[in-house]
DNA sequence: CCCGCCCCGTGACTTTTGTCACTGCCAGCC
DNA sequence: GGCTGGCAGTGACAAAAGTCACGGGGCGGG
């Protein structure tokens, strides 16, 4: 469905659109549909033709691989104000990865033809499509690093240690993370199984390290952690 | 050392630069120089600033991850005519990970500050970068895929098959494979280590899949190959 | 209230991966 | 020739990862 003049806000604060202004905003915005997505809902799957790019107005979509036996890698977690399938809008290629919304999300959409048109007149938007790739291409090899160097526990950890980082709060005990996630989609963002990361997280707690309370976990030694992450393999 | 006419020619036929007139590449190549690597010699280390953009005009690249115990994961590896660390000249950040010569290379190398004023000027090469960027996410892609859902064999199988088909002979026999690396360095693509490329190896010989002689192998069942390998964990 | 559905924990294995230590081979070199 | 150094094969383990199966909890819908 078209979209009001609150899409102007959500595309101001996109940073492949930084830059541009008032007037070529609205431009855009004109071409900008909407759509609810519910947790879980597919955006696109892998190896579909690229429709168009995709902007998170809200919530949190994930990119993910998934293998024939049904397991699942995280490629990405994006939330609002990413865009999503920049590089197949860009090169005509089929989209390289499915993505799903990890919870109910909000999601704008640009044709791929629309959005190609709106680069031709704005070549300085190119430029930041480079720098949005690099991001991702750099964090691809984060990745690469983590599975090919490293054991499962100290993914976890580095996992833990991040989120702790970016949306921990303090408490008397330690620093308490509320993981929206079931140990399913961390497995899949750890590149491993449901077991393990069950397994993992009641070791942890064993070894006084953290504390779980549900999908609640408190972290009661993070130095202890950070020490065992820096012992790399 | 500055170079002569005949840099002009090997960047003819850099996808990078398609696609310009002889006088550009004429004014690009003023600005290129050159260097020979011996086998395992450093281009750049991970981390270090980023110097200029590198293009390998003859022998192979091996662009890597080194863990902090020593082993090493590759990334890439590339041939005459690809280009690197085209994403750290254009975004200005440090280089994600090592390059090292695979064999005796002859590379070109343009400054950072040239390769951008020549990029400003021909604002068409940007596009080719996000080409070239994609790719590689592309294949990064693929990487994570191959370590996340397979097993070393597996990604043994599937190296074996491309290899075969990339730069394979008939023989009476099967396709002969002359592989130029050492098990270390098969490892390294593989992301394990060197044992259990030797072992599997052999076990592939031992099934009557493969002939293994040297640093050679003739693929003597490739259809048996490809169903392992379809069977995808 | 009860059923079904997800999610979580866990025991008991199996398979895969990785480590260590040694041996043997071959090429290049003094 | 005899040394050296890199590479390859392998036995014996140890550790990590993954699989299967089951029990139990919580929650929402009928």
């Amino acid at each position: 469905m078209p979209l009001g003049a609150n899409a102007e806000a959500i595309l101001r604060r996109i940073p492949l659109f930084a830059g541009l202004t008032e007037s070529e905003l609205h431009a855009l915005a004109a071409r900008v549909s909407s759509r609810h997505f519910g947790r879980g809902e597919l955006l696109f799957s892998e190896g579909d033709p690229c429709q168009g790019l995709f902007i998170v107005a809200a919530g949190k979509v994930r990119i993910f691989k998934m293998s024939a036996s049904g397991r699942e890698q995280i490629l990405a977690l994006e939330g609002a104000g990413s865009t999503i399938a920049e590089l197949p809008v860009f090169d005509g290629g089929n989209y390289p990865a499915s993505a799903s919304a990890a919870e109910d999300a909000e999601v704008l959409f640009i044709s791929r033809k629309d959005f190609q048109n709106f680069c031709r007149e704005h070549p300085e938007v190119a430029l930041k499509v480079i720098a949005v790739v690099g991001g991702r291409l750099r964090r691809l090899v984060g990745i690469i690093e983590e599975l090919s160097f490293t054991t499962v526990r100290q993914r976890l950890i580095t996992l833990l240690l991040r989120l702790a980082q970016e949306k921990g709060a303090m408490s008397k005990q330690g620093i308490r993370i509320e993981l929206g996630a079931s140990h399913q989609e961390l497995a899949a963002e750890l590149g491993t199984v449901r077991e393990l990361v069950s397994r993992n997280l009641g070791r942890l707690q064993a070894e006084g390290l953290i504390e779980v309370e549900g999908r609640e976990i408190i972290v009661k030694d993070a130095a202890g952690l950070k020490r065992e992450q820096a012992a790399a393999e």
